[in-house]
DNA sequence: AACCATCGTTGATAATAATGAACCGATGGG
DNA sequence: CCCATCGGTTCATTATTATCAACGATGGTT
């Protein structure tokens, strides 16, 4: 738990597209770790390429060595690329901001947002780590994964996001026993205020989901004709991205598929 | 030097194209660390999502993590999307393979191939961390660089990859002059039997190096016209990648551009 | 211009976390 | 059927790393 390399590498989650450099103060109070071990890591970090400090300015950014593991991964599996395609596929169709995410360690990580191009959006801060507990997605994720792991992120601690943000595990558990029946997950204000998103999970080759495909809408936009666009047209895609990246849904979740077609 | 998390990142190294997947003993190997360590290191690598085990197989891969760190970096600085483009255009005019690399800590990261269309070709394994003192690519960025990055990196100990590596630090110093007077590297059977190599340098905000571009040629095929044609092609490429990340050239390598021009 | 806050960095001490050999059960090839 | 090798685990020893304070530099403010 209180590894050094785990706190090293906890330091990358704090950078994303809202916050693509920072300084090594910022960081030390963030972590709540010491400026000069911060700092020591750091330069590790660096002299390995997942970091680099920009030349005139004194703040860290991500660098080129992440991009070469990227493209290892990339060519090796692709799934980036195919999540993108559907990304863009649903925001076109919905006309609603689409994101996907998928299931890195103990989170989720984004990696991939499609806007909507009317004025009036959600604006996600993408490349963020999401939390399992407050998003559509996270949600989606967790009802279709194996007990253990349900257990040992309702274990840790749950944050309110949002003043509608459920920290109770019972209360959660009840949740994903919705969305195993019904196949999608929905997260009215729960991460984010005045945002409602839609997500369906995404299977790995093992039949365990790899990641989510969502779609985040404006809250007081949401409305049960929308919903029900935007569930039809996730469970189209999502199949599409499963069997692109080489999965299988679960007999749970290809059960609640059924059961939607057949409504 | 023999820091923990050093030991743990090094381990992203052995992670390329042409070994996506690696099992704990394979590693353990490699590194020279023992088992039980790189087991702990590994794990928690998992939990942060660097890296992954595929579900069914023992093996580890690299984890969605890096494409959410990638997609950060290059949504703020887009460079591995601009060197695609000059890789194209290159192999194109040329006929021939041409990567690209990006300074990374104390080595060198490929991000980016284009592969000639021709059945003989430098098919490169892609993805691979290349040495500064082997490679055309290490050459041409060492040469620009401040002279303290040059005494670092001679100062360690120099493999040889093929029979014709220099590993003489002198050797190395007085070919980094030659770079720097005629703004490109080249590497005859350095890094890799039968392959040529010649490099230039792409630079940063700060007029140093960002990484290299490159065209890799099979040996026997090169000649004095080709090596022309490379050259000439590289200049254009190298100077609209500077231009194209923000950067501007060092007064060095102009001054040889300018040479190269009026010849 | 002088000040104050904050930055990145360094160094000595105390305590933590890494180490590596041995061991286990499972797997697969000879 | 046996042996080698795999991934994973345990535990006492020790070397590593976190800590905390102080320092010089920087930059914005009064």
């Amino acid at each position: 738990m209180s590894s050094t390399v785990a706190k090293a590498l906890s330091l990358l989650d704090y950078f994303s597209d809202s916050e693509p450099e920072i300084g090594l103060s910022e960081l030390a109070r963030r972590s709540g770790v010491d400026k000069a071990t911060v700092h020591r890591m750091l330069s590790v970090m660096c002299d390995h390429g997942l970091l680099e400090k920009r030349g005139d300015a004194r703040l860290y950014r991500l660098g080129a060595g992440v991009l070469r593991l990227a493209r290892v991964r990339e060519t090796a599996f692709p799934v980036s690329a195919v999540f993108q395609q559907s990304l863009d596929a649903l925001s076109a169709q919905i006309g609603e901001t689409a994101h996907a995410s998928l299931v890195s360690g103990r989170a989720l990580a984004t990696i991939g947002v499609s806007e909507a191009s009317r004025g009036s959006r959600v604006s996600l801060v993408a490349g963020e780590i999401l939390p399992f507990h407050s998003t559509a997605s996270g949600l989606a994720v967790l009802a279709f994964s194996r007990p253990e792991v349900v257990d040992r992120v309702l274990a840790e601690p749950l944050t309110a996001r949002t003043s509608r943000t459920p920290t109770d595990p019972d209360v959660i558990r009840a949740r994903l026993q919705e969305v195993r029946l019904t196949g999608y997950a929905e997260a009215d204000q729960t991460n984010e205020d005045d945002v409602y998103g839609i997500a369906m999970p995404v299977f790995d080759t093992d039949g365990t989901p790899a990641g989510a495909v969502a779609v985040a809408v404006p809250a007081h936009r949401m409305t049960n004709d929308l919903r029900r666009q935007i569930i039809a047209a996730l469970f189209a895609e999502s199949g599409k991205l499963t069997v692109g990246i080489g999965g299988h849904p679960s007999a749970e979740f290809r059960a609640a598929a059924s059961r939607f077609g057949s409504a």
